[in-house]
This record gives structure tokens, sequence and C-alpha cells, in this order.
DNA sequence: TTCACTATCATTAGCGC
DNA sequence: AGCGCTAATGATAGTGA
């Protein structure tokens, strides 16, 4: 019945590499979850948006993401890709829109609901491929996938990646355009693909929706490797 | 001189969306070094790779990373976008160099070459604009693309999305044929959406291009969605 | 947004499974 | 890689500047 300490408790520890090879492994193990729980309250608490990404000392790969990490990681490469002109402020600093805190709201409150639609996305999807869908574009390319061959699919995939790169094409000159038309300062001579949406929509002050929307267009969807290969996620 | 207490301390609070803007606010401020200061641990102790990034509530964006936020999001994007070639542990598990050093140089070779392409996808989508392309797909959105306006461009946009889903599943069922085909084990029984394309290829030994073709199909481009879809701490 | 203070609450090192 | 245990260290809510 002695109650003696069975354990040392928690003991303090230098901050340096830890020698054993396991010891760190199970280090890294424990110490994980609670980095994606710290995150997760964060994003919870303050309805920031955060996304983590670690790789284990073996090799393992592990994210956590709110809404989602590609979202995040979109939303980094936005404001690293651009950005720049609004805030000379320094490292990272940048508003997503202007600054009023209003707009704000709107855009997290659009962007959960965003989150929402593409949760159920991939359901629609499977629903989709049973049912006759209404979209003109739809209907022309629905019959046809079923009946591809991976061959085919692939040549499906690179059309598709470059109507969307179309599309992206086509909204950047919608911008361009509604910029000239509305006389802006001589430094728009930049190029266009390095262009700020911060600076086009803080100029223009282009309404929360819209400017999701364009957003989401430039960078949307296809958007992960532009990251990589825009350079940054910033480091 | 009384020493009376002259705080309340620190006090549980409830895991949700704080009320107060200014509160908030005030609590990612705070927890925001803290949460960076666990990143930084877990990668010094550990020798892990760690990038946390996060947008605080007023639309700022701050990041770390250990080596750096672009060298980590670099190799999650080579896992995500291809990865399981060699080896098939569970999860997004995959090591960036498990074992044979000869295949992750192939890995990375290969990625550096669709990093060029991709690379130069944006020019040729300009080019592609211009002239007329031979893809029967391409033809019949190519007229169109470019007369739309905004909300159309978001229609477009979500139809988009849909088909490339509709060519995952497209995707996917093929190989679950393929599988059954060549009689797999009893452990075909998963779910299909949470299985992890490692286990696939790593069962079938796809071709390393067949192999990247379908793992680009599969989380490709919209990809990284995936992750927060099939579980993990979707926050 | 950040800094200081302090009384808590939360995390976790070290062990064993 | 993950779970449980215990005790000590670390993080932080509330408050004020």
């Amino acid at each position: 019945m002695v109650k003696g300490k069975s354990t040392k408790g928690r003991q303090r520890i230098e901050m340096k590499s830890i020698e054993g090879e396991e010891a760190r492994q199970v280090c890294f193990s424990k110490r994980r979850p609670s980095l994606f729980k710290k995150a997760s309250e964060l994003s919870t608490l303050c309805g920031a948006e955060v996304t983590v990404v670690t790789f284990s000392p073996g090799g393992k790969c592990f994210s956590f993401g709110h809404p989602s990490t590609s979202s995040v990681a979109d939303r980094f490469l936005a404001v690293h890709t651009f950005d720049g002109l609004s805030m000379g402020s320094g490292r990272h600093g940048s508003q997503g829109s202007s600054g009023r805190s209003h707009e704000m709201n709107q855009q997290v409150m659009e962007l959960q609901q965003l989150m929402e639609t593409e949760k159920k996305r991939k359901e629609r999807a499977v629903e989709a491929l049973e049912r006759e869908s209404g979209g003109p574009v739809m209907q022309l390319l629905n019959a046809n996938v079923g009946a591809l061959g991976i061959h085919e699919l692939e040549e499906l995939r690179k059309e598709l990646c470059t109507v969307q790169d179309m599309v992206k094409e086509r909204s950047r000159k919608m911008l361009e355009d509604a910029m000239q038309t509305r006389r802006l300062p001589p430094q728009s001579h930049m190029h266009m693909v390095a262009m700020p949406s911060q600076v086009l929509f803080g100029a223009q002050r282009v309404g929360t929706r819209e400017g999701l929307l364009v957003n989401s267009l430039l960078h949307g969807s296809l958007g992960g490797l532009d990251n990589y290969l825009n350079g940054q996620f910033g480091g």
C-alpha cells in the first residue's frame, strides 16, 4: 500500500536534438498531436485559418488544416505571390481584405460556407455519375467520361487543366480591363502574372464575393502546384 | 501590502468561437507565438520538418517553417502529388525517401520534370487562347470562355470541378476493377473513398508513369482537400 | 498588437505495456 | 506508433498598460 512515487514525473529537458533515435520518435509521436490540437484550438477559438505540415523523423507526413491545408496554402500563396504593395510592413503582413472587420467576417463566413460546400463535393460527384446533370458543359462531357480508358482520361485531364488556365487567364483579363476602365495609377505596368490581387481589390474595392471568386479562379482548384512553382511557401 | 489575489488566474474556457471581436484578436495574438514555439520545439527536439501557416482573424498572415516553409511545402506537395510508387504504409504515410535512394532519385527527377511542365502551363494557356486547339473538348469550350461574364465563369468553374471529380471517380472505379480482375486479398473491402493510393499502387506495382498519372487524377490538382475529407484532423 | 503579472489549467518526460 | 500513469514544467485567461 505504499504510495511510493512510481515515476519521476515530468522533467525539464534541454532544447537540443534528442540523441536516442527511438526517443526522438517517441517524442515526436507525443508532441505532434498536441501541436495539431493547439492549431485546432487556435482556429476554433479565433476563427483563424491555420495549417500545419510535419514530417516525422521517420519520414512520414502528417498535416492539419482549417478549413483545409490546401485552402490555407492557396491563400498563403495568394498573399506571397502578389501582395506587397498595400502594406509595406515587414515580414508576411497582409490583410486578406481591406481592414474593416465587417467585410472580414463576411469573408470568413463565406470561407466556412465554401468549406462545407467542398466537403460535400465528393459525394455529389458520385451522384453526378448516375444522373444526367443540367449544365451545358456537363451534358457534353457526361456521357464520355464513363467510357474513357486510362490514357484518354489523361488527355481529358490535360484539356481540363488547359481550360481552367483559360478561365484563369480570362478572369485576369477581365480584371485588367476593369482596372483600365476605372483609370488606375501608373504602377499598373507590372507583370500581370505577378499582379497582387489585394492591390487590385484594394484599389477597386471589389465586393467581397467577387473578390473571393476571382481569387478562386486565379489560384483555385488547380492551385497547389502553382504554390511550388511561384516560389513561395515563403520560407 | 495586502497580497490579495490581483487576478482570477487562468480559467478553463469552452472550445467555441470567442464572441468578442477584440477578445478573439487578443487570444490569437497570445496563442500564435505559442503555437510557433511548439512547432519549433518539435523540429528542434525531434529533427522533424515542420511548417505552420496562419491567418489572423484580422487577415494577417504569419508563418513558421523549419528548415523553411517552402521546403516543407515542396516536400508535402511532392508526397501528395504523386508519391506512393515504391512503398505503401497507411495514412498519408509516405517516406519521401524511405528505403532505396535510387527510386527516390527517380521520383525527384520526375518531380522536377513535372514541375518544369507545369511551369510552362501558364504560358501555353495564353497561347491556347489565341489559336484554335485540337482537343474535342477544347474546341467546344474555346469559343465560349472568352465571352463569359464573371458569374458565368463561376458556373463554369463549378462544372469543371465536378467534371474533375467525375474523372477522379472514374479512375477510381477503373482501379477497383483492375484490382478485382487481378484477384486482390480480402482486405480490399475497405471504402474506396478512404483507400490509400499507396496501397493500391503498392499492391499492383503500377508502372511509374501510370502511377503518376493515376495518382495525379486521384489527388492531383484539386487534391489537398482529400486530407480534410478523409478525416485527419479535419478541423 | 504586444508586454507584464499570477493563479490556475494543460502538457508532457520518463516508464511500462 | 500509440495508451496509460504521475508529477513537474509550461502555457495561458483574465486583467491592466
